[in-house]
DNA sequence: TGGTGTGAATGCCTTCACAGCG
DNA sequence: CGCTGTGAAGGCATTCACACCA
């Protein structure tokens, strides 16, 4: 291993309070990075990648020293070295078992999504209500009826739940993810759902994305995303 | 109609720079506005709204107030007249059709989504380069080689285009709609795509979504959107 | 009384600019 | 010399607080 002296503690974790939309970017940083390394690229400048994303230099720095040093002066940053840090800070150096219910047409997309496991989110159950899919095996993962959600998120470690089902259910399946005792939850339903502080959630809402679009092209700001 | 007299220009448009975080808000009011009609609301006050989203008052009021006047002093915004207005804002008072490129899994599950159509986005067609995809029909769509994107973009005054094709074709693609003459781009591809800048982009990263929301299991932060 | 609209104050995020280092 | 890390400055966005209205 690089035994480098002279360099902030490999920031396991967040200092104080991170602006959320530090962490968004990291994300980006990270899947221009995956990008670059698959390129071959070894180093890049933070202007350099900031470029490519549209941020200023100055911001990547910044977003970056939230969690520690990983420049070098002179050099820029080391991709691989840096994916590896974001990937710590950002949790996806982990495997995370997830839970995905509501198996529909989004569903079972999700199943069938390899970009989930790329960056070890892997869906462990699925779960439903309809009896046409309960039993069955889609994309290789099994789908239970929802009445066995906590015992098998508790069998299987199950810390993540994606919610794909219709708006009029989301805020009771919430709430019995909950109670298995996820950690967090991706909710695709458009609707505002409510958990406890313990419990994270993000809500992704396709329509209003679409929303988004339309204003902007309305009012022909700039892009957005 | 209602002749109310003194009250601002019914907002045809946005005043000057309206930060982006407002507009994305406004999405989550209409929203909730829309299920608050479902139940017969009639009127709903800023704090009572806000309460809702989990936004303070003052930000439901200045949010609105970057686009007119809306609110009633003692009584708080009439639901509807406001769902209304917020619809001419954001553009989905009018029919959006839309073009689909890519029609694998998430594809299919777009294609399939009733959310879009509510809103006023509506398919006018799907695009592929899989002759077995090629000249079917899914979910009433029919589905076109990406060849004919051009003529058929013009021919049905199609205006957005949603990416929903492997990351390494999405620039590609990308480009022919801008070609094509379309005005806004949502991307479901992993990857940073450029447009010029007359064409709005909008991204949506899955696998990103789940980092946001590992990141905040594991630092424990509160809840993101 | 209950609630809006809005200037003023606050606080947060971004950008600037530069010291320091390889 | 090139490029990072970072205090200081600047610019936005959110919150406060209050005049005004029904």
């Amino acid at each position: 291993m690089p035994g480098r002296s002279k360099r902030k503690p490999p920031e396991p974790a967040a200092p104080k309070s991170v602006p959320q939309a530090v962490v968004n970017r990291l994300s980006y940083y990270l899947r221009e990075l995956q990008h670059l390394l698959r390129q071959g690229v070894q180093t890049i400048s933070s202007s350099q990648l900031g470029q490519r994303l549209g941020f200023t230099d100055a911001q990547v720095r910044k977003d970056l020293a939230y969690f520690g040093q990983f420049g070098y002066p002179g050099i820029g940053y080391r991709c691989h070295e840096l994916a590896e840090a974001i990937r710590r800070i950002l949790g996806t150096d982990q495997q995370w078992p997830v839970a995905l219910v509501g198996v529909g047409h989004l569903g079972q997309a999700l199943l069938g999504y390899k970009g989930f496991s790329q960056q070890g989110f892997v869906f462990e159950a699925a779960f439903d209500v309809d009896p046409e899919l309960i039993g069955r095996q889609l994309a290789g993962i099994r789908v239970y009826h929802l009445d066995r959600l906590p015992q098998i998120v508790q069998s299987h470690k199950i810390r993540l739940g994606i919610i794909a089902v219709p708006a009029s259910a989301a805020q009771a399946v919430a709430d019995r993810l909950v109670e298995s005792g996820i950690q967090g939850i991706l909710n695709f339903a458009p609707v505002t759902i409510t958990v406890p502080p313990q419990v994270s959630l993000v809500g992704v809402d396709l329509a209003m994305e679409l929303e988004q679009l339309s204003f902007s092209v309305l009012h022909r700001q700039r892009e957005s995303r």
